[in-house]
DNA sequence: CACGGGATAGAACGTATATTCCCTAAATTC
DNA sequence: GAATTTAGGGAATATACGTTCTATCCCGTG
């Protein structure tokens, strides 16, 4: 126990902490070694790349486990300590050790830190807490409310399309340009409907039944989705929609819709169930089309 | 694959055992301390509380040091240990270690499991499993790591900043432009960097001290979002990054930045995480200026 | 091609740690 | 109340570990 080694204090905190923000160790440590891995030597890259890769390897293990995990010798773990500053190899795991003691801490109390309700103004734990269980909750009610065969019919009907048109304003069109990212990744074609405000309508002019649309609506719907849907159905193009109740304006007369309902925090929408279901339908018709 | 188990099974449970038939080496301690608690001696029993209240020193700590907590001799904690069926202090350590380790690999290989090695095509309810439990998964990572304190200091600096300037390409874009949705809505002031290929250093000519940017970025970290990153620091932009590792290049030398893991399935990423993240600064932002 | 400097590997050293043994104290039984 | 058994404490021992030193190798340089 009795560590007479002074234990260098300035070794780590010699860097700019200006602000409140203060530099964990394990931190300010990867800051330095960053600085310094440009012009580190072959054998202390190579651990530099192991450290970062396996932290919990340098915290539980010894000096020879982790030259033999990382390749090299053990003494040269001991020359890669002192290179970043640490008087030797023990000084730089405790670095290592104290943030997983750290880690567990923070994980143990943080039930107790996140739902203070003592009346205090919303600190960002309080909101944080508020999104976190809204995104879970919309999660678990997606995958409680999912029936598998709409799933699939959508997913046909999907991939038989010639070009898929995407549907979604206001607060699903983040939603919307998620879709389009992945199915532009996915080589798959499609277009959006309602970039360029007033000019919605152009956008399917050439849609008909060979294609398919994928509609976002929760309540309230906004109407100009509604009309737009509408104007999608009497060009006979399949819809697909996602909306949270059997009463939404925006189910087609196929009956094909899947149903999402995203719990909202203040008034803000976790669109984490939609995320899924859409990078679901996203990657299930490029698995399909092969 | 003998695991089909619904996922709301593992949803709750501290450590994600590989199966309930299957006792990991720590529950089997734990229940083996259970049943011969009664008739243990008073020291013993000192030990054995210890050991229950806090088991990560019992991983990180020496016999000394952890007699010294637990107000024994050295030799009682060895004893302790031939007691509970250990061959000394050494085998008990390891399983406490163990602990350790596994439980920051959790979500690392779950997701991958669902990748069927059969060459079959996934069907729709399989793939969305998938995301689902990726979702999930790095929802609860967030939850774990998240630093009530550096949440706060974020929050503060995007408060007091003029103009917030939106940072995050590729796979983050389509989070970065929901940020941008959510912040136009609360009419807080704001500039995504890199809409227009080519021209992203214009965005942020007049960028400084005053104002204030959020940097997304996750391995492997896209080039051109570091070198970004780098030209806002050099213009003493404070930075608010929202990265996967201390070893990331997009640390600000502020040392303010959020660990986000977002699993991953199937080459895609969940943004669950990163949204949820998002709102929370958002919202806290729009709270903290009223 | 020769030379010098630094990086690396391997071995030797000293220390800190777990372990073991033994003695003392306490408790239980005859 | 004495003897025997069991728990606990303390010190000695053995081992594993980090550290340091030196010889060798590689690479760059004159």
């Amino acid at each position: 126990m009795g560590r007479d080694i002074p234990m260098d204090e300035t070794a780590l905190t010699d860097f700019p902490n200006d602000d409140a923000s203060e530099l964990s160790d394990f931190d300010a440590f990867h800051h330095r070694l960053r600085l310094s891995y440009a012009g580190l030597p072959r054998r202390l890259v190579q651990l530099a790349d192991f450290v970062t890769r396996e932290p919990d390897e340098v915290a539980l293990g010894t000096v020879s486990s982790l030259a033999h995990q990382a390749g090299v010798q053990p003494s040269t773990v001991v020359r890669f300590a002192r290179t970043l500053g640490f008087s030797g190899f023990s000084d730089m795991q405790a670095v290592f050790r104290d943030r997983l003691r750290l880690r567990n801490v923070t994980y143990k109390d943080r039930v107790s830190a996140l739902h203070r309700g003592d009346g205090q103004p919303l600190e960002g734990a309080t909101i944080f807490n508020g999104f976190f269980e809204a995104a879970m909750e919309s999660l678990r009610a997606l995958q409680s409310h999912l029936i598998p065969e709409r799933l699939e019919a959508a997913i046909a009907t999907l991939s038989a399309a010639d070009c898929i048109y995407l549907l979604g304003l206001r607060r699903s069109m983040p939603v919307i340009r998620y879709l389009s990212y992945l199915l532009a990744k996915l080589d798959i074609r499609h277009q959006i409907i309602g970039l360029e405000t007033g000019m919605e309508e152009e956008s399917f002019t050439h849609a008909g039944p060979q294609d398919a649309a994928i509609v976002l609506s929760y309540t309230a719907y906004a109407p100009r989705t509604i009309e737009l849907f509408r104007a999608l159905e009497a060009r006979s193009v399949p819809v697909i929609a996602m909306t949270d109740s059997a009463a939404s304006p925006v189910i087609p007369a196929s009956g094909l819709w899947l149903e999402v309902h995203e719990a909202d925090f203040q008034g803000f929408r976790s669109n984490a169930a939609s995320m899924v279901l859409v990078s679901t339908l996203a990657a299930a018709v490029a698995e399909r089309r092969g």
